[in-house]
Parts: C-alpha cells; structure tokens; sequence
DNA sequence: CTGTTAGCGCTTTCAC
DNA sequence: GTGAAAGCGCTAACAG
C-alpha cells in the first residue's frame, strides 16, 4: 500500500501519523480514501468518491513533501528557496526535480509569518477606482514596488472617513508591511501607534492631519499660479476659477496659487471671479454659464480640477474660442480639443510614493521626507489666447 | 521590576522564557531594555536606546497578550474574534478592553495560515491599470468582494505574457482564494491544476484558452451588430471598421459582428472598408484619414474600441459632422462632443467578475459558467446622421 | 462557557 | 553543507 508508485501527493498522506490533528482533517482522510482507489487505477473510482474529490480537492503540496520525495531535510529545501548559497548543486538539484514533480510553490503565508508576520504586501488606500488620477498613481507604485518583490493591495474609501479607518483596520490586520494613502477622515493620529509599530505611512496628493508621516504632493499653487501668470502675461485680467469642493486641500491650495498670481498682476479683489462651491444639485455646468451671463464676464477661466474642466466642454462646447482657458490635470482628448492644462506625471507620482515606501522601511528613523512633484503647463491653443481688444 | 505598573507591552516581555527562540531575538531583547529603561521614566532613556528603540519597533500585542492581560486563555480570545457566541458577556468585556488597552488587532497571515493557508484576498490580473477599461472592473470587483469580507491584490501584466506567469505565480505563492485574470499568454492549461486543487479561476474580457474556467465577457458581437444594423437602416452601405490590434479575442468578435450586419443588410465584401491593423509606426489616426481620401469614401465609420475612437476624433475634429461614427466603449466627454457609442456597465461587470468568484468557492465543482454582459447604444448625434444623398 | 494541547508551513538557532 | 527542534500567532479538536 505504500508502494513507491504511489503519486507524490498519496506519499505525502503517509505521512500521517505526523500531522495527525490538521484542521482540514477531513480533507486529509478523504484524500487517503481517493488516492487509495486512484493507486488501483482511475477506473476504480466511484461516483460519490470522484464528487468528493471535486468538493475537496486535494492538498497542496508543502515544503515537508519536497524534502520526503528528495530525501533531504525540510530546512535545506527552505534554503534552496530563500537564495541561500550552502546547498550543493547535487542536492539542490534533486530538491528541484522534486518541487517541480510536486508542484511545489512556497507559502508565502507561512514565511511570512515566520518572518516576523510582516507580509510582502504595501497597502494603497484611495478614494475612488474610479477616478483616473488615483488608479495612474497606483499604476506607477505597482510598477515600481513589483521591481523589489513587493505586491499591492488596494482599497477604496469612496470618500467616506468611517471607511477610511475600516479599510486601514483590514489591511492593518493583513499586516501590511507599508500604508499609502490618500486621506478623506479629519484626523490620522490613530496611524501614530502603527508607525512606532513598525509599519511605515505614506500620504498621497494631501497631507496628514495630526501624524508625522512622508507625503507626496503635487504643487499645486505653483501649478495654478504659473497657469495665471501665462494669462495676465497675456493681458487678462478678468480671469475666473472654478473649483468644487472648495474645502479639500488640493483645491485651497489651487484657489491660492490663482490669487497669489492675480495679486502679483495687480488684482486684489478676486472674489467676484471664484465659482468654489458648486450651486446645489445644478453643479459646475450652471457656474460656468453664470460666470459667462455677467455683465462683464471673464475673458478667461482656470478650472480647478479636471471634472471642472469636463464641465467646461460641456457648458461651453469642445472648441469654443472666443475664451481662454486652462485647466489643472490633464485629461483624454484634451489635445484632440485644444485644451491648455497644468499637467504632471500621475505615474510618476505613483513611483515617487512607491520609492518614498521603501526609503522609509529601510530608514524608519528620521524625520518626515515630503516631496512636491512639479507641474507644467501645456499649451494647446485654449490658454495662448489674448482677451478681445 | 515585574510590577504591575510596566506597559503592557513591556508585560509581553516578562514571558520571554515562554517564547524563547523567537526570530526576531535580538528585537525582543532590545524591547526589554528600552523598556526596563522606561520604566524608570522617559527622562531615563538615552540617546542610543531611544535610537535603538526606534530603529527596531516595539512588538505587536498577540492574542497571548491579550489572554494574559485578561487573565484568560489564549483560545477564549480567539472566540471573541472569530465570531463565536460562546462567550460570558462579562468574559467578553474584559477581553476587549484589555485588547483594546493593546491596540490588539489579529494577524490575519496567522488565522489564514491556521485556516488551510488560504488568505483572504482575491488576486486580479489584468492588463494595465492605465486602461479605464481594466481599472473600472476593478472598481465594481473590490466593491462586491469587501461585502463579502474580501480583499483584491491587482497585478499588472503590461500585456506581456511572460508577466501574467510571473504574476499569478505570485499570487497563487501568496495563496489568493482565487483568482480573477484578463488572460494574455496563449495557453492557461497551467492553471487546471490551481483549479483542482482548489483556486478558482474566472477570466475576464477574454475566454481561457486550454482551461475549464468561468468567464464574464462583453456580448461583443452584438454590440457591434447592433451599432451597424442602426447606420444600414439610416441608408449607409460604405461602413468602415477600424480596429488594432486585429489578434485580440475582443476584436475578432465586433469585426465578426460587423460583418454579419452588413451581410443581413446585403453588403457581402466589406475588405475594402477593414482597417484592422494599423500601418506600423502611424497608428489608427493614418488609417483614418486614408479612408477619407479614398475614391468613394465611406459614409461612416465604427470604431472597435476608445482608442480608435480617440484616434478618430484625433483625425478628423471633435465634431465632424459630413460622417456617421459609432465607437465601442464609451470614454470621457464622449457626450459632450456628441459621440454616439456602444457602452455597457464597466463596474457591473466587475461586480459580475466578483460574484462569479463568489459562486465558484461556494461551489468549486459544476461545469463553468459563461456570462456575457449586454450592450447597449448610446445615441449622441454622430451615430444618427444618413449617408449624403 | 472555558482551558489544554497540538500544529498550519515555514524559518531560525544551534549542533554536527 | 546539512539536520533537529522549536515556534511565528492563531484556531480545531477535545475535555472539563
């Protein structure tokens, strides 16, 4: 019965008296019951056994198996798999052609937890899946994180603070070795434990509140305000900015870069020109036509983000040319409609967070790093125009 | 110095003879002298012991810790947390106000490991998460599975079949509970045995080729039928249809959809009208404009996917308005420049993906399931013009 | 309702 | 260059 033509899998079975409490232990008998009518040949195999196999499909293989069937003990086979170098080309060989008859594939798991139940995974939480900016950004960190073995996991707050501390608690509990995230609750000190513990944060596009943790920001005053001083270079004066929500970070910054540029050209008083909190339920749309229904409207508008600048084609049409304006992020088709834009490099960004991540669990010590990546404008035709005479 | 009055953290310590050949020794032993340290107060510690103890963090609190703390067994935590009811409410307070004074939070490498080493997270391989496309599914994915308590690892193949190996090995190592993919390499027999031993596999966009796996996919064909059965009812018989690269599953389905709607309508040869794959180094934007210079150009044109369409507007303008044009795939702005398309729900199938995956580790026998999502048309203006007379 | 014991798959220490 | 034993943090089985 315990030949040697039995499949590896049915040796591993054998080895029963050693593992005889595993909680799938009714997987564990089943497998000995099937592979004991597979040793008399498939045929053997009855109905209820051939659905049992399918509902319990059998074990995979573990690094226990791979030492059996090479004949070597299970830490030789762990160093032929952690790079170490004190395994002879013989054995390590023979381990290989087991793993490979076994199928064998390491636990990360395991090793994992024995490890210091540090995992291998980096953990990104966004607002939104949907939003092109997040995902570029992760676009770029997954790349770059990929090259040094690491993995990312993902979640969405879909801007909602309650659910920015439950997807933290989950990944906290996954034992994430690192933490990016973009954050929507009004307080992160709660993070302050895990940092002493161990696991590294990272803020993306806004700051923390309350926690000394890196950042990776955009510039985003310098952004708006080099996108004005273009237009007051032009002669503009009468220049509006749209933006909504007014209360995020990135776009208080924006709305003062807009000043601040304004201000050097010699206008105090914006207040006319800012469109910040959409009208309720009519959103930015109906703020652009208001501002184009002024007496005297503006010769040129910056949008504040990029759905600010989709509202914008859709008010105002995809070429109209009778106003300038830019908008901050780039967007699709922006070239193919002439559309002048702040832009940056998302991916980048994304990199820059996944490079800030590893920087800090090689260094947990120091003080913060915050990095602002730059932004360039773009011009397209839409923010070249001068005001009409 | 075993007094009450130590950290709870610094409690954990005193059990150094219970864990004694733990990996991390020399953090422990550390941990047990910046603690004695502090003990005496923080005015106490060093400059060395405060780097030290920054450099190598304090412990995580384990369920033993807690047990400790509450003057329990380590098991009756753990039925705090893994939902059993079997607990005394007064039991069940202090344990949670010791876990709570521990920041305790369960190690879930630990409780997958003991759980058959299966994690809790879903692995979904896909593309390049730059493509909306891929990202949106994404979306609706993560959204269904954390109702179920799930979490989904994203990986990024670049298209390179080499890396889809690569990828899912990782995962399958990290022991995903299954696995979501947009296949690419040529062959996914590999993951027959993933399968049977218990890691289900649901592709995504594209069928498996050489695997019994569920799939979620587009109704491709009839999208494009249906876009093409519209236009030869305005009157058009010379329909173009623009498509790169032509290999893809998805694109040899619309080009087939094409060409049945053409062929009820009574055109039978429509090579003359296919671009389907680019001139090398030109792109989809020179096919484009060489199907407008021909003799007798077309009267409209479907485009197989948003890049084509992009390219389309690229080519010819925002709001070219001498063409009927259709694109698969609906995109940014499509509706304020008037681009009638052929749209589905993009996060619903994502949902579907999730709840395919759901299914199948409620049910890993029975034969696969093949879902296809419905399109629909998306009249915008561009889609419903007639030939010229 | 609660505790004891053993072990998931791996790697660490230490001995040979 | 290789092996034996122990244990990472948690939970299943089985007592009490």
């Amino acid at each position: 019965m315990t030949s040697p033509h039995l499949s590896p899998l049915c040796r591993a079975v054998d080895g029963h008296v050693q593992r005889p409490r595993a909680p799938t232990g009714a997987h564990r008998a089943l497998k000995r019951f099937t592979c004991q009518l597979a040793s008399r040949g498939p045929g053997a195999i009855g109905v209820a056994a051939r659905v049992a196999l399918v509902h319990k499909p059998p074990q995979r293989a573990t690094l226990a198996d791979v030492a059996r069937l090479a004949g070597v003990s299970a830490k030789t086979v762990s160093r032929v798999y952690d790079g170490s170098t004190n395994v002879s080309p013989d054995t390590r060989r023979r381990i290989e052609d087991a793993a490979e008859r076994l199928h064998f594939r390491p636990n990360l798991l395991a090793r994992s937890l024995r490890h210091g139940g540090v995992s291998t995974a980096v953990g990104f939480v966004l607002g939104d899946l949907t939003n092109p900016f997040y995902v570029k950004v992760a676009a770029g960190m997954e790349r770059e994180l990929s090259r040094s073995g690491l993995t990312m996991v993902l979640g969405a707050t879909e801007d909602d603070p309650a659910e920015e501390h439950r997807v933290v608690g989950t990944f906290l509990a996954q034992r994430v070795r690192a933490l990016a995230l973009v954050p929507i609750a009004d307080d992160q000190s709660y993070l302050e434990r895990e940092r002493g513990l161990g696991t590294p944060v990272v803020t993306v596009d806004r700051p923390a509140r309350n926690l000394l943790a890196d950042s990776v920001l955009l510039d985003d005053r310098e952004g708006t305000a080099e996108a004005v001083r273009a237009l007051t270079r032009l002669g503009h004066r009468r220049i509006a900015f749209v933006c909504d929500p007014a209360h995020l970070y990135t776009h208080v910054e924006r709305l003062a870069g807009y000043r601040e540029a304004l201000r050097e050209a010699g206008v105090e008083d914006t207040s006319a020109w800012e469109r910040l909190d959409d009208p309720p339920g009519q959103g930015t749309e109906a703020s652009i036509l208001g501002l184009m229904d002024m007496a005297e409207p503006p010769t040129a508008i910056v949008t504040g983000n990029n759905k600010a600048s989709a509202a914008l084609v859709r008010a105002l049409g995809p070429m109209r040319d009778d106003l300038a304006y830019v908008g901050f992020d780039d967007f699709d088709l922006a070239d193919a409609i002439g559309f002048s834009v702040v832009a940056y490099d998302t991916v980048e960004l994304g990199r820059m967070v996944a490079r800030r991540v590893l920087a800090r669990l090689d260094d947990p010590a120091g003080a913060p790093v915050h990095v602002r990546m730059p932004t360039h404008l773009v011009p397209r035709g839409s923010g070249e125009r001068p005001p009409p005479k």
